[in-house]
RNA sequence: GGAGAGGUGGCCGAGUGGUCGAAGGCGCUUGAUUCGAAAUCAAGUGUGCGGGGAACCGUACCGUGGGUUCGAAUCCCACCCUCUCCGCCA
């Protein structure tokens, strides 16, 4: 959410802005709302304050026809404001729901464009694997390796859900473990979230958790919902608070199990776990000042960085166009794995996204700092980025370390975690079903 | 899930219808004292919204939402959360 005044005086720059981000909203109408409830809110607070001068002369013993008089006057200021009260908070209401729909604002130097195609493409890390044999996809791969139970799934809880099994277990926490073993060393608190929280924290970090085509599951009967990323759990962290200016950057680490309805997203290269509902997912998440909101980004890309080269994945980093980045970023940067199996000879295959939003979640939830010689308190940035989405970064693996006979290397660095060095086919048939 | 207690400012804690944005204490800031510090003394110290160049003025906020009343931190109702005991359970 951008804020009120600003907005109101920069509407060209704001037009501009919704344009080139591809979002729809009636400026004309919201101008009119705003200056609606500014009227409204002023009339309201003239009639409270009579109503408080009323009752303050009521205090003191006074004539009874002057009370009896006064009386009548509260009673009839007490109508007047039930019906103001009404149509201030609609105006209010309806002012709101429209400042929600206006996207933050841009970085400069993001590139403008309307789709994901229109990305730029930043830089290159290692070359596309290649192999002597014609590489399978991962969900031959892990077929072959009895890795991945998808049928299964289907009976308990429809399409696009896995049982993870055997050695795949390990290996995603393995690359769990070896995403918060790196992020502990660069200085992040670790948690655990919970997977679920309530819906006003979803709207404040910018989700739409209602209406058609939502990408979040509710929970009947409460107010909650299933997380699609940490970046809500914790986010809502500091919700409420106002936090010393010395303890920026915050720096959050959390792994969660993130849910997503996936609702209209068919077909498509969205094979096998490349977009499924439910996957687990070590998310960064930080709170900075806005001087250090630009260099955390620019932090939390070099720590993708660090984790994908550290499983020797190839890679290719892109700065999000104008039209791509979503309502809440003010920059995104994605890092695209090299995936083997994907699409025809192999392609790139988002698996990390970081982005810095400004103070554009932190005003909707209120996150603030006082900075030194300044009265009133400030909002705080927040960026958030992927360290490892556990399901993604298996397709990487299995992909980029398959080998002609059907096994799998397994990574230098995630052999602590996984305990072993290969996956290999069973060679006596299962007997576990 | 059952019984009881409770949710007040950065923190602790008083307050049962108007004199309450709220006593007192702690913390913090500034000043006095000091060579300096501690101690002591004095003053200040919440947030949102509206208006204003500003000083400031108005308004709202005592868990959340409703209600009673001319007037609610205070009375009534519902909900949420915390604590204690019991039950259940990983």
């Amino acid at each position: 959410m951008l804020d009120l005044h600003y907005i109101l005086s920069n509407l060209e720059e704001i037009r501009e802005n919704n344009q080139q981000r591809k979002v729809q909203v009636d400026m004309d109408r919201f101008v009119a709302l705003a200056e609606e409830r500014r009227i409204l809110i002023q009339d309201v607070e003239d009639k409270r304050s009579r109503r408080n001068e009323v009752s303050r002369l009521m205090k003191d013993k006074i004539p009874q026809e002057q009370r009896q008089a006064l009386i009548e006057e509260g009673r009839q200021l007490k109508d007047d404001l039930e019906n103001l009260e009404l149509r201030m908070k609609q105006a209010q209401d309806d002012l709101h729901a429209l400042q929600l729909q206006i996207p933050n604002l841009t970085h400069p130097e993001a590139p403008r464009g309307h789709t994901d195609e229109d990305n730029k493409e930043v830089k290159r890390w290692g070359t596309p694997t290649r192999f002597d044999f014609t590489p399978k996809d991962h969900v031959e791969i892990a077929e072959a390796l009895g890795l991945i139970d998808w049928e299964q799934a289907s009976k308990v809880t429809g399409s696009k859900f896995y049982f993870l099994r055997g050695d795949a277990v390990w290996l995603e926490l393995a690359l769990q473990q070896y995403a918060l073993r790196i992020l502990e060393q660069e200085g992040f608190q670790l948690f655990t979230t919970p997977d679920l929280a309530r819906r006003d924290i979803l709207e404040g970090i910018g989700f739409n958790p209602r209406g058609e085509g939502t990408q979040i599951y509710s929970i009947e009967n409460t107010d909650l919902c299933l997380i699609a990323t940490a970046e809500i759990t914790l986010g809502g962290f500091h919700q409420d608070q106002i936090l010393e200016e010395t303890s920026a950057p915050i720096l959050c680490a959390g792994l969660s199990h993130c849910f997503r309805t996936e609702a209209g997203a068919p077909g498509r290269a969205s094979r096998g776990l490349y977009r499924v509902h439910q996957f687990s997912k070590v998310e960064m998440f930080a709170f900075t000042t806005p001087e250090q909101s630009n260099a955390t980004l620019e932090r939390f890309l070099a720590i993708e960085e660090r984790i994908f080269q550290g499983l020797g994945i190839p890679y290719r980093v892109v700065d999000c166009c104008t039209g791509d980045l979503g309502g809440q970023a003010y920059r995104k940067y994605d890092i695209e794995a090299w995936m083997p199996g994907r699409g025809e000879g192999g392609s790139y295959g988002e698996v990390t996204s970081a982005s810095n939003c400004t103070d554009y979640q932190a005003r909707r939830l209120m996150i603030r700092y006082r900075k030194e010689g300044e009265k009133k308190p400030l909002f705080m940035h927040t960026l958030n980025g992927t360290a490892i989405a556990a399901s993604r970064g298996i397709i990487a693996v299995l992909e980029n370390y398959q080998q002609a006979d059907g096994s799998v290397v397994i990574p230098e660095a995630l052999r602590p975690f996984v305990g072993k060095d290969i996956l290999r086919p069973k060679t006596t048939p299962a007997s576990a079903a």
